[in-house]
RNA sequence: GGGCGAUUAGCUCAGUUGGUUAGAGCGCCGCUCUGAUAAGGCGGAGGUCCGUGGUUCGAAUCCACGAUCGCCCA
């Protein structure tokens, strides 16, 4: 071996060489190398779910995008021809707040005042910002990506793509407007969806707690008694409601629910209330003309609380809108999106909801309709943006109506490949369970929903830019963008009655953006193909990524694969799926990887406030990308991980048993210089079938996308390699002999290769210390080692091998023998396919003989062999088992006679315990006796090893080189010793041993 | 209320088609090897495999019911 390797640390300095291979990969061009060589192979269709470009990344991105990156660099590898679009989510709410913090901006009277259209530079701005900032973080953790082709889904053309599917939509009638009750954030002016509710938190919030009086027409002096915390809702009062079978009390005038023990005028059901018509607490509102407030059933009054008679309403409560759809209940909503009483809604218009309390309530109390006033502190929702406490607001919507597509996007999932597996059944349960998709948001920057409905009903819908140039009838000029506020300036004509019409201020759901992308990014329908075509309006320099044609769309949909966090499933994945089913009746994703939530090493949710959130930079500075890489992997996808430096630090260890391998070989070959190649031996062979086996083991498991796999198959490999082939192979390298280099060498870039994707800067680093200079330069343009033949025999053979010197170990461990006293004979029984390694066997155990054969124990012991005497013996088994498990069996030729049956040697295994004289241990039918006695020669032997111990320690104090001879003085008393003389020598690289030393300890001088 | 997961050593987790004494890593204690190792090896302590029933010769594993935790839906 001809080459010199540059020498290895002793411990991978990570940070350091990562960044090095990172700077090389882009002097080189390395991926773009890697994509000019599988041009035109086989191709694998990888669709990535865009990344909020909103803050910089975090750790659980990471997680995903290290899955990302594994599975895409294994299929280069394979050599397959891929797609490396990354994809920026960029507009929508996420943005808008983000931005307005930065602002300062507390409403949206607020942006209005700021501008809408310098609202909208500054929410690009932020993405342009934050793009950045993921790229350079992304690339820092070795994802290999197209990062100036990214699709940023606030491009024209991913807007054009969206109008034509909701065109579509349309055209098959699923479009629909309505009123729905909503948690409504004043400050936001916009509503919380329900998982967004549950992002926020629940916080003690003091509220007024009021008693009203409601007075029941026609009967002087009688009156409901309500009580409510929210005094803002009276105005909008149109019924009250009572449990029909629950018992009220009439008393001082005041209808509440009756309690047990107390003392009534009068006593009735519920439902003899029902029906009862009474004032209104703000009759004189304008809002309340012609409202008749009357007594409705409900079976869900609640009882411990407030005075079983609920004041309902509709518009203001999201149970109140429900009863009002049953009852045919107006809906008076009284306050606007900012959260103030509108006009004609009493006495506190124009407040903020929370101020109009006071007002409320004075105004009450002077007309004598306050029963009770106070407070009351308890748990209320709150914006998971901004911590403003939440109301509820009836409001105008438009949704996808979905049940027409429910069954085809069950049907497309059975289709789907999920790993883990149950998640295609949650899929299908949010599939089964989904309602409309509820599609517009009255806020700034996002999609502008092409919706134009007219006076004379027509609901007009463009379904391209070029659609809505075409119909303009004002506005185009000033069209920069399809943002607002210039497309709101863009009037058609409509299509029925020709009238200039405008535009819904709504903008869109976010997950429309999102979920476009299988079309917008591949030219779906696009009839030639647009360079830079994708880069358009808000997106126009911030990518170069072209717009395909048609063409490509049809090799490149569906995704064989994507992989996105479980959220995903009622989001992204919901979306894309949605929006295909209904544009081309597919799926457009073959199989999935998704992964649960990330958390820290203890368990908890990482928070700022609590001090336990790692960013993503600071995890890639101290635990490295390798590091962390390797945690993701490692991490059951369908279980949250516990990440943190504590399961980091691991790592670190585990890689180092790696690391020392590679060292180990650099060090010797570069000592062996041009050596000569020794016999080839077993251990050889066996080693290249291990390599064989670990090929075929990775391949398997990324085929499954089941990382863990991957990482416990390699950790195994490496464990073999460096404690059984380089422990048992020490002296070959010593010797230089060049087959064993070669052999170790082999393995090593074998299998760096098949751990590549999982770790790729060390890979790469290890690849490049130790390539032979035929090999490719990187070790992503290597190929995929296609596992080759192994011999099965010979690893079972070492495998029981291994298990008889475990055996022997721990044998010698009982005995109290150490490991450099020689004994004289091992025997072993039951390890038939270790027989062929006695001389392995002999030197890990020291034993100057090993025989196969019995062992003459004192005691017996029997065991059913179960899997075949289960099935055979059934019920009587147990009779078996504790007769042998007694000892009440006989010896009869080879097998044994036990309760009644005769065994045949092969349905039992037998183990010997006990000999005197000797050591014996057994486990899985395998036994292993060890002699214990020792004699002169033996104890000579066992000093001889003491003294070589003690001599190379002395060596390695001194600091000498591998290659250094030493001279060697033994004190007079060991001058017995010198019968060995030879072997110490050789042992010790000694060139002269003398024994007239004065000292009591050996002593050694450089030679 | 419905659906989907999880529950195994102090901690983090494996556990294949149901099979003999349920494993690994970390941590703790003791011993030990070393011409690569900051490592490695061996041993020890540490287990109600969430619980209760059932199927079976045999259950951590399969079935039923329940508990706790997490997620989704209502």
């Amino acid at each position: 071996m001809a080459q010199t390797f540059p020498s290895l640390p002793a411990v991978p300095e990570h940070a350091a060489l990562e960044r090095e291979i990172l700077a090389w990969w882009d002097d080189e061009g390395i991926f773009d190398r890697l994509r000019e060589q599988n041009r035109g192979g086989e191709r694998w269709s990888f669709l990535d779910g865009p990344i909020t470009a909103n803050n910089p990344m975090g750790v659980h991105h990471a997680w995903g995008r290290t899955l990302k990156d594994v599975f895409q660099r294994y299929k280069a590898l394979r050599g397959f021809d891929q797609r490396y679009q990354n994809g920026f989510d960029c507009q929508g709410l996420w943005v808008e707040v983000e931005v307005e913090k930065s602002l300062g901006l507390n409403s949206k009277r607020d942006i209005e005042e700021y501008g809408v259209a310098e609202f909208a530079a500054r929410c690009k701005e932020r993405v342009a910002e934050y793009a950045e900032v993921i790229t350079e973080q992304s690339r820092r953790l070795g994802m290999w990506m197209d990062w100036d082709n990214d699709y940023h889904t606030f491009s024209d053309t991913n807007i054009s793509y969206i109008w034509g599917f909701l065109k579509a939509v349309h055209e098959r009638g699923w479009l629909y407007t309505g009123h729905r009750a909503t948690e409504w954030c004043p400050r936001c002016g916009t509503s919380i969806s329900q998982h967004e509710l549950f992002a926020g938190e629940y916080k003690e919030l003091e509220h007024p707690s009021i008693y009203v009086r409601f007075p029941l027409k026609g009967r002087e002096d009688e009156a409901l008694v309500v009580w409510t915390t929210t005094p803002w809702t009276l105005p909008a009062n149109v019924a009250a409601a009572v449990k029909p079978d629950a018992e009220y009390g009439l008393r001082d005038g005041q209808w509440r629910l009756a309690l047990e023990d107390a003392e009534y005028d009068r006593k009735v059901k519920g439902e003899e209330l029902v029906g009862l018509e009474y004032v209104g607490p703000f009759d004189e509102a304008p809002a309340q003309e012609g409202i008749a407030h009357r007594v409705i059933p409900w079976d869900e009054v609640v009882l411990d609380e407030g005075t079983g008679i609920v004041h309902i309403a509709p518009g203001a409560g999201a149970e109140d809108f429900e009863l009002s759809r049953v009852h045919g209940l107006p809906v008076l909503v009284p306050i606007d999106e900012s959260g103030r009483m509108l006009p004609g809604f009493g006495p506190a218009e124009g407040f903020a909801s929370d101020e109009a309390a006071d007002v409320l309530i004075e105004d009450l109390r002077r007309r004598e309709l306050l029963v009770e006033s106070g407070t009351i502190t308890h748990r209320y929702p709150t914006c998971w943006r901004c911590g403003t406490p939440l109301v509820f607001r009836v409001v105008d919507d438009w949704s996808i109506a979905c049940d027409e597509i429910r069954q085809p996007m069950l049907d497309a999932n059975a289709t789907v490949k999920w790993t883990p597996d149950f998640y295609s059944k949650r899929m299908d349960d949010w599939l089964r369970n989904m309602g409309d998709w509820n599609i517009s948001r009255k806020r700034y920057f996002g999609l502008p929903l092409p919706l134009y409905p007219c006076e004379c009903g027509e609901l007009n819908v463009i379904g391209s830019r070029a659609e809505l140039e075409e119909r303009a009838t004002a506005g185009l000029e000033g069209l920069q963008e399809l943002h607002r506020p210039w497309v709101d300036e863009v009037t058609i004509a409509c299509a029925a009655c020709g009238k200039d019409v405008r535009r819904i201020p709504e903008v869109g759901d976010a997950w429309l953006d999102a979920g476009i992308v299988p079309f917008s990014c591949l030219g779906w329908n696009n009839p030639e193909w647009i360079e830079h075509g994708y880069a358009t309006g808000a997106a126009q320099g911030l990518s170069d990524a072209d717009l395909p044609d048609h063409e490509y769309w049809e090799k490149w949909f569906p995704a064989d694969w994507i992989s996105e966090m479980r959220e995903q499933i009622r989001l992204w994945f919901y979306s894309i799926s949605f929006m295909s089913m209904t544009l081309v009746g597919r799926s457009p994703y073959k199989a999935v990887l998704t992964y649960e939530k990330l958390l820290d090493e203890h368990g908890r949710e990482m928070h700022r406030s609590w001090g336990n959130a790692i960013s993503a930079d600071e995890a890639l500075d101290e635990m490295s990308a390798d590091v962390m890489r390797w945690l993701f992997c490692e991490q059951n996808p369908g279980q949250n991980i516990k990440f943190g430096y504590g399961p980091a630090r691991e790592v670190k260890r585990r890689l180092l048993t790696l690391w020392n391998s590679a060292k180990f070989f650099v060090d010797y070959a570069n000592v062996a210089g041009e050596g000569e190649p020794g016999e080839p031996q077993p251990l050889d062979r066996w080693l290249a079938s291990r390599t064989e086996q670990l090929v075929a083991e990775m391949t398997d498991a990324y085929e499954r996308f089941w990382t863990p796999d991957l990482v416990a198959s390699y950790e195994s490999f490496v464990d073999d390699l460096s404690n059984w082939y380089i422990r048992r192979s020490r002296r070959r390298f010593w010797d230089g002999d060049a087959a064993a280099l070669e052999t170790l060498r082999t393995a090593l870039l074998r299998s760096l290769v098949v751990i590549a994707p999982v770790m790729p800067l060390l890979a790469e680093h290890l690849w490049r210390a130790l390539r032979p200079e035929d090999q490719p330069d990187s070790i992503f343009l290597a190929s995929w080692p296609e596992a080759g033949e192994r011999d099965e025999q010979l690893l079972a053979e070492v495998g029981e091998t291994r298990r008889v010197v475990d055996l022997g170990r721990q044998a010698r461990a009982g005995s109290q023998l150490a490991l450099r006293q020689p004994l004289r004979r091992l025997v072993v029984q039951g390890a038939p396919l270790a027989e062929a390694h006695a001389d392995e066997i002999r030197e890990e155990l020291r034993v100057k003989e090993v025989e196969f054969g019995d062992v003459e124990a004192t005691e017996l012991r029997v065991k059913p062999n179960l899997p075949l005497l289960g099935p055979k013996l059934g019920r009587e088994l147990g009779a078996v088992r504790a007769a042998l498990e007694a000892g009440d069996f006989e010896e009869v030729n080879g097998g044994f006679r036990v309760a009644g049956r005769d065994l045949a040697g092969d349905e039992v295994l037998v183990e010997r315990v006990g000999k005197e004289g000797w050591a014996v241990t057994h486990a899985d039918g395998i036994t292993v006796a060890l002699d214990t006695a020792l004699d002169p020669e033996l104890l000579v032997e066992k000093r001889v090893l003491d003294l070589i111990h003690e001599l190379n320690a002395k060596r390695k104090e001194a600091g000498l080189e591998l290659t250094d001879r030493i001279v060697v003085t033994l004190p007079a008393s060991a001058s017995d010793l010198l019968a060995h003389e030879d072997w110490i020598k050789d042992e010790v690289l000694a060139t002269e041993i003398r024994a007239d030393g004065g000292s009591a300890e050996p002593e050694i001088a450089k030679a």
